[in-house]
DNA sequence: ATGCTTATTGCAACGTGTTGCGATAGACTT
DNA sequence: AAGTCTATCGCAACACGTTGCAATAAGCAT
């Protein structure tokens, strides 16, 4: 009897890619997966080792990290880091964004992919380089913010 | 008799910014300032202790730490993140800068204030956002490595 | 079902910072 | 020169990840 998870057909991928590879589906694996399908939006590295080990309390930092490494390799997560450097996690389900924070109010605003375009395209022809936008994470001062400060 | 430092004229700026501030100038203070002096470029929250501890080994990391966000405070320093989220300093005496790294070879390159420019201003465009180019590190695909995945 | 191979796990130690606290020592007053 | 005030220091503990290694357990073959 299969165990009841919220993701059907995102296991079902996992599994296939990891035979392929050689490599082996876990209970640890399937509660990774169903924890970051679960943390809708962002978590941080440090909160979803705490929400695993609720469903299992064995589960060790290594693996959770191990295997968060693992899916961003498989293309199904995505990390940025916050303005202190710590990585944040979300699932690969979601559409491709970047992310700013404002240092000033500290309010954190998402960048889809129709507004970083003309960003992304004036980086390029600046500098050459193609930019990750799921990695890319600015800090700066927010409209509201800079207003405030002119004031 | 004055201690013999390579950077008479930052010291003594810092000196008067402290003490109009009511803060005290401490032979700490001059060793981490003389090694960030001699760090030219960039150097790591590690690296700078370690350097610290070879002109004083009762430094601590606390210390050094504490010390690197009062010169930030200031305006004398200032940090960026590598890919891994980890610390980087320099001086602000260069000027102010950015950072791309590229995740296929490695290869890191600056972003000065001219060749941002367009791009601050596409993101204040599309965003808002004033972004602070010291803080901005990218991560994305070098011309040449992209060359070489099309190949 | 049983055994084999080796990927995965947990553990322990380490690396990089951060924080609270009591001891030390700048800087200013007398 | 001595005393006062309190900023700074070192220390110890903690938070967040990473890594090497030996034990465990998937997945496959028999
Ligand atoms: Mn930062
Ligand atoms: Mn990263
Ligand atoms: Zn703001
Ligand atoms: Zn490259």
């Amino acid at each position: 009897m299969a165990k009841v998870t919220a993701n059907q057909g995102l296991t079902e991928r996992l599994q296939a890619a990891l035979k392929e590879r050689g490599q082996r589906w876990t209970d640890q694996r399937q509660i990774i997966v169903d924890v970051l399908a679960a943390s809708d939006g962002h978590a941080t590295g440090a909160e979803l080792v705490e929400r695993v080990r609720q469903d299992d309390p064995s589960a060790t930092p290594s693996t959770v990290y191990r295997t968060l490494d693992l899916l961003e390799e498989l293309g199904l997560a995505r990390h940025h880091h916050g303005p202190d450097g710590r990585e944040t996690y979300h699932l690969e389900e979601t559409t491709e964004h970047g992310h700013l924070h404002c240092r000033g109010c500290g309010a954190e605003q998402e960048l889809d992919a129709a507004a970083a375009a003309p960003i992304l395209r004036a980086i390029t022809g600046a500098t050459g380089f193609s930019a990750d936008l799921d990695h890319l994470s600015l800090q700066g001062l927010c409209a509201a913010c800079r207003a405030d400060q002119k004031g």
